[in-house]
Formats: structure tokens, sequence, C-alpha cells
DNA sequence: GTCTATACTCCGATAGAC
DNA sequence: GTCTATCGGAGTATAGAC
């Protein structure tokens, strides 16, 4: 994306994005304004809305930018995790638990309600590649048909999201609850509902 | 609970707790606020007030009436679901799928952040209960040691969680996504989860 | 115990100067 | 392309009448 020249130090639209990342890492989703976006930049309120219609472009922008970084979080934990299918479908949950709490933009920001009123090519083909690398590496596994894939995906998706959420949430106040001790309980929690695993 | 006499219709602190949950199923926590609540009962924006201090002690009580059915609702699924501890532990995410559904007040709602701020010895005692709960019907299965435990509770409490989440988000927006189907697959999973089933 | 009226704050969004 | 200024709307909370 072409960068534009000239704001305080660059390229407004996309730190406009990045500083929603930020925002959206500390204080959520519900706290979540153009006005403090904005503000976090040091710039008047008035200034994104020359980048963005409105609030639920600018969302959706975000939501493009997440679930692209997203795929490939989850392609390179994949990666990382080595040959055998079930442990690289299992080492999504991980990266999903990671990513959001890096980010705080997971699939309630990705598939916000506001945004189906929101046309954005970029951010529907981006959608749609993030569950293709999912369904694809479901399918890997000792799956039997698609309409099984689909559950077992939708399962690995459930369980990172759950840790993912309450640990954002602050559910797990405990002393060793660090995001790598919740990721790894993720990854172990999706390895185990994984039914084709040896 | 003495139910304080007149109101437009009886006890207005009751109606506000219980409008609350309404509220909430239909437009989730980001849209709770006490003037909407006020607006469905018909009441002008600051009777509230005489009943709680801010807007956070209403949050607060339904936290607390919350885990109180909560609480209750997955001690119905586990008597419903027999003897084997196992069977009875995971009937607890059908259960946690279901309430979330029907009053939109699950754990982000009973464990809020905003609420560490508010003092409520009612709440304090039936969160306290719920977890008391959970933990003894993960303490019934094949668990080994009281760590042991608490990881398969919170694992069955983070599939239960992300399932009724991803739901309430609208996520599985296929055709044969009902509750029921979603809270079975939250059952199984959780069932999937327990080592210590035969 | 509830109402009306009001003060204050924050946000979304626009107009017009530069 | 950004700023200042501003409007309108919604929410929290309080004051004072009844």
């Amino acid at each position: 994306m072409g960068a534009n020249r000239a704001y305080h130090h660059g390229d407004l639209r996309a730190a406009l994005i990045s500083a929603s990342f930020d925002l959206l890492a500390e204080q959520g989703l519900q706290r979540f304004s153009v006005a403090a976006v904005a503000r976090r930049l040091e710039v008047s309120s008035a200034a994104p809305y020359r980048h963005f219609p409105d609030r639920d472009h600018l969302l959706s922008a975000v939501s493009a930018a997440a679930a692209h970084d997203l795929n490939a979080a989850i392609l390179a934990a994949a990666d990382a995790a080595g040959d055998d299918p079930a442990e690289r479908l299992a080492a999504t949950a991980g990266a999903y638990v990671r990513f959001v709490t890096r980010t705080g933009a997971g699939l309630p920001v990705i598939y916000a309600a506001e945004l189906y009123r929101v046309t954005d090519d970029a951010r529907r083909e981006h959608t749609r590649t993030l569950m293709t690398t999912m369904l694809e590496l479901g399918a890997a596994t000792a799956t039997r048909s698609y309409e099984e894939t689909v559950l077992l995906v939708e399962a690995t998706i459930a369980v990172a999201h759950g840790y993912a959420s309450l640990y954002a949430e602050g559910f797990f106040a405990r002393n060793d609850s660090t995001v790598d001790a919740i990721a790894g309980r993720a990854v172990e929690a999706a390895r185990t509902l994984n039914p084709g695993r040896t």
C-alpha cells in the first residue's frame, strides 16, 4: 500500500492501524474509539477521518490486518511444529493465544458484528485466507470427511479462543500464569481434542 | 433481600438486575449502560441510583446473581448427567454454553475487571461457591493432585467459554448452529479433554 | 422512591481555515 | 493532510421537587 507522504512523521493511515492494535491490546474492544487512537498518535480527533470515512471502516482495516497477521503467525507456528499434521494443527492454538495477547485483535475483532455493514475487499480476502489455512491444516489430519474437518477445526479454535479470552480477562490470575504457560495449555488441549493422533 | 415496596410495579432493585440480564443477553456487555436498563423498565435514568450508588455496583449485583444462577445450572446439569464423574464434569460445559446464551452473563461479566474496585460480600461468596463447585466436580474425576484438578477444570471452562463466546459473537453462522448443537459440541470436547475416562 | 432537569464528559462526525 | 472549532447524541451522576 503506497505510503502516503506527510503527516507528523509519515504515513498516518498505517500509524492509525498500528496504534489501534496497541489500544486494543491494552484496553480491549470495549474502550476502542477513534478519538483515543488519535490521542495516542498526538494528532487531532479529526485527522483519522481523512483516511477512514468512519469508525467502522477503521475497524475493518484493523480486522483485515489482524486476519493477515494471524494467518502468518499460524503458518509460522505450524511450520515450527514439524511434520506431524496433528501437531501442526495443535500449534495454531498456541499461536492464537500469543497473537491475541500481543495485539488484542482476536476473532471478536476480526469478525466483529459491526463490520457486516462495511464492504472491504481486502478484509474479505484476508479472512477467507485465514479460514482456508485452518481448514487445510485440519484436513491434513486423520479426519474422514469435510464435516468432520470443520468440527475439528472449530473445536481447536474454540479452545484457543477460550484460553486467550479468559487470559485477557484476567481469569488466570495465578503466579505461574504467563502467556507461555497458557499458550502451552491451549496447545496441549488442542492436541487432546484431535482423535486422529497416535 | 426484603423486597422494597412501591415503584411502578414492585421491586425496582430486583427488576434492574433482571432487566440487566436481558440487556446483556441481547446486546452484550459492550452496550450495557444504566440508562439503557432504566429505559427498558420505563423508569427515569435517575431511578437506578436510588438502589445502586453507581454503575459498577449494579454490575456487581448482576455478577453475584449470575454466579449464583450459573452454579445452580451447573449442579443441575451434573446431576442430570448421572454418576460418572467425567460425565458430570463434561456436562458443565454444556450448561455454561446454555447459560451464557440465555443470560449473556458469563465469566467476562462475573469476573469483569471493573468489579475489583467494588466490595460486595454477596458477590464474593457466590463466585467462591461457583469455583468450589467446579473444583469438586473436577476432583471427583481421576485426577491425581490438586494442581492436576485445577488444570482439568480450567481446560473444561476454557472450551465451554470458547464455544459460548464464539457462538454469541455469531462465529458459527451455519444453518445447523443451534444452541443445542453448540452445547453438545462443548460437552463432547470437554469429555475428550478428561484423560481419566474409560 | 421516583420524577424532571441539569452539569459534565466523551465520542462520532463535519465545516472551514491554513 | 492536518488543525481548530463545533454540533449533536449518549452516558454517568447529582440536585431538588413531589
